[in-house]
DNA sequence: TTGTAAGCGTTATCAC
DNA sequence: GTGATAACGCTTACAA
């Protein structure tokens, strides 16, 4: 019935339906000759619907080209099916990668990825998550551990879970997947060690708003320390996620002598502009100098000199990610495998230091 | 009041409110002793209601902390404030820079944008649609014009908008938003055509379920036939996306003599990889052989020799595409310059055909 | 198992 | 300009 009021004024036409635009759960319900708690249920928990009248509803939905409505089952069960994700960038082929497999992990599993980018910026980061958190998202996914705060007070006010993702810290495992950009970066650093190499040279990712970056720095930092080593600030250089920026800070570390005899850098785009430069300057690699960078983009191993790097699976980030909310939402126990594999692939811009170096 | 029906059993505990979870726009409307009506229009036609009102309402929703919802809003207008986006892939830089702009634009209007990714896959295509339309997206953005013919019906019939996009076609002016492929190929062609080429090769993007690969085919047979030239059968080759198959394409054309002097590649990377293999095999670019791309991407400038290719404004058939929807639902008449510019990059990997060649 | 009907939180159509 | 109140299309107690 449609007049629910018994002061209200009567309806105007009552008896033979209103003109309905779009075909509803209503009127599968009549034409199957069930209520519509049943249409539902056959929908939702078709268990619990005997198998003749699933079929009828089955019949009667699939004739009438029936849609359901998802703002109006998102009312009804204060659930959007909505995931909201907020990257840096996609420029980035890692974020772009794990982007697809987190949406095409969401989608198997019947949600819908919303997709935001925050140009590093947290400020705007705040705004889209607001934006996601007014549209009802059921849960977010976070680049990185830097955030401003009152997103995540937001966040946890408004009970909306989230993941932070491509930086686990061992610390908290259980909000943040990926890889632990610390320990890979102190792992590679350590095989350069281990080929002999004592004089390092940096080229970094700018860490501003970027934890990644920062705690990639960390890494190298603790394994020099631990060998009582540390880069020396002429050699430490830090810039833009570009080749163009990884030559010219290449340049900038090679003005001072001695040169160091491995070089690490921030990122694949860094290393690339990096090994570029050096075999434009003739220098031979690896026997002259190593240089080596973080995460596996496909030029690299096309490059007329290989380049030596940490290989990440983003992809797996963001389907790791994607199986997280999804578990979390659907009451389960997520898994505790929250860390992302990272294994050094090693190329031919890394080998034995020198003997002595220019 | 929440009890309408006069026939009903009376509330439980009415007279004072039952316990609601979420403050929504009856609060407001009560602490700022006023009808939910007016909350509403506050915030949605500010100039219908009075000042005094305006500011009443505004206090008592920040005091509230008021998030209205989305779904109740989506349910009462039957639009949802969403925009559906299918691209083939994020991992091939022109779409991510598409969908990062086209999210920014449409977040700048108030939308926001669900993302999904085919793998170039229409079936799959057409169940993404599909979610999309029963999550009520206002508009739906596709790439490219092969689609499942029944993702056009679902959409036609539902009334969603769409855009195509990456492959204007002059023929459907109000649908497709990008560049023409077919054209650009056609002058990049005639470009080489000009520096005295005549015997050509082709490595080809598959155009299997991808009209802008078909496109750039066609546009560069056409100009050749112009000029009463085509490719030789042994000359042409279709590969994947990547740079180590632009390689090994490289590799098959040049197995038959006499060797083309110029080769035009479908992408960036399948030139990128000819390039590479090009110089390891020592055969001098341009002097003995052109080698030409599509679309340009930043290693393009930065290798030992830089290729000479079309840049394609991805970010902007992003950016409008969005204001192509946004101006579709405000009602108002979409822009009609819906191509996007192209814009050949002479680079160092092309130059006058050589007297003879191998 | 199936049906009845009360919400879910807005917007929009009326009257005033 | 403002206020009642009926939708919007679905889910879900609760009843049968």
């Amino acid at each position: 019935m449609r007049s629910k009021s018994a002061t209200g004024p009567p309806p105007a036409a009552d008896g033979h339906e209103r003109q309905r635009r779009t075909v509803g759960l209503r009127d599968v319900a009549r034409m199957a000759g069930v209520s519509t708690a049943t249409v539902s249920r056959a929908l939702n928990a078709p268990e619990r619907v005997s198998a003749a009248l699933r079929e009828r509803v089955a019949a009667a939905s699939a004739r009438l080209a029936w849609v359901p409505d998802a703002a109006a089952r998102a009312l009804a069960t204060r659930r959007s099916g909505a995931i909201g994700a907020v990257f840096p960038t996609l420029s980035h082929g890692d974020f772009a990668r794990a982007a697809e497999a987190l949406q095409g992990e969401l989608t198997g599993h019947g949600y819908a990825l919303l997709l935001a980018c925050s140009h590093y910026d947290l400020a705007h980061e705040h705004l889209l998550v607001r934006q996601f958190v007014e549209r009802g998202v059921d849960a977010v996914v976070l680049v990185g551990n830097a955030h401003d705060p009152q997103t995540i007070d937001l966040l946890e006010r408004r009970g909306v879970p989230y993941v932070k993702t491509f930086n686990h810290d061992p610390e908290w495992r259980h909000h943040s997947v990926g890889p632990d950009n610390r320990r890979a970066m102190h792992s590679l650093t350590r095989y350069l060690l281990r080929l002999g190499h004592r004089r390092f040279g940096l080229i970094a990712q700018s860490s501003r708003n970027n934890d990644r970056a920062a705690a990639r720095l960390e890494g190298v930092r603790a394994a020099l320390s631990e060998e009582g080593l540390s880069v020396r600030p002429q050699h430490f250089v830090e810039g833009r996620w570009s080749i163009a920026e990884g030559r010219a800070l290449f340049e900038r570390i090679i003005e001072k002598r001695p040169w160091p005899t491995a070089i690490i850098c921030g990122n694949a785009y860094l290393a690339v502009g990096a090994v570029l430069e050096a075999t434009r300057r003739g220098i031979a690699l690896p026997d002259e100098m190593s240089i080596v960078g973080y995460d596996d983009i496909e030029i690299m191993q096309e490059l007329p000199v290989p380049i030596t790097t940490l290989r990440v699976r983003s992809d797996e980030v963001g389907r790791v990610a994607a199986a997280y909310v999804v578990d979390l939402l659907a009451g389960r126990q997520p898994s505790t495998a929250l860390e992302c594999e990272v294994e050094i692939i090693e190329r031919s811009s890394s080998g034995p230091a020198p003997r002595a170096s220019r």
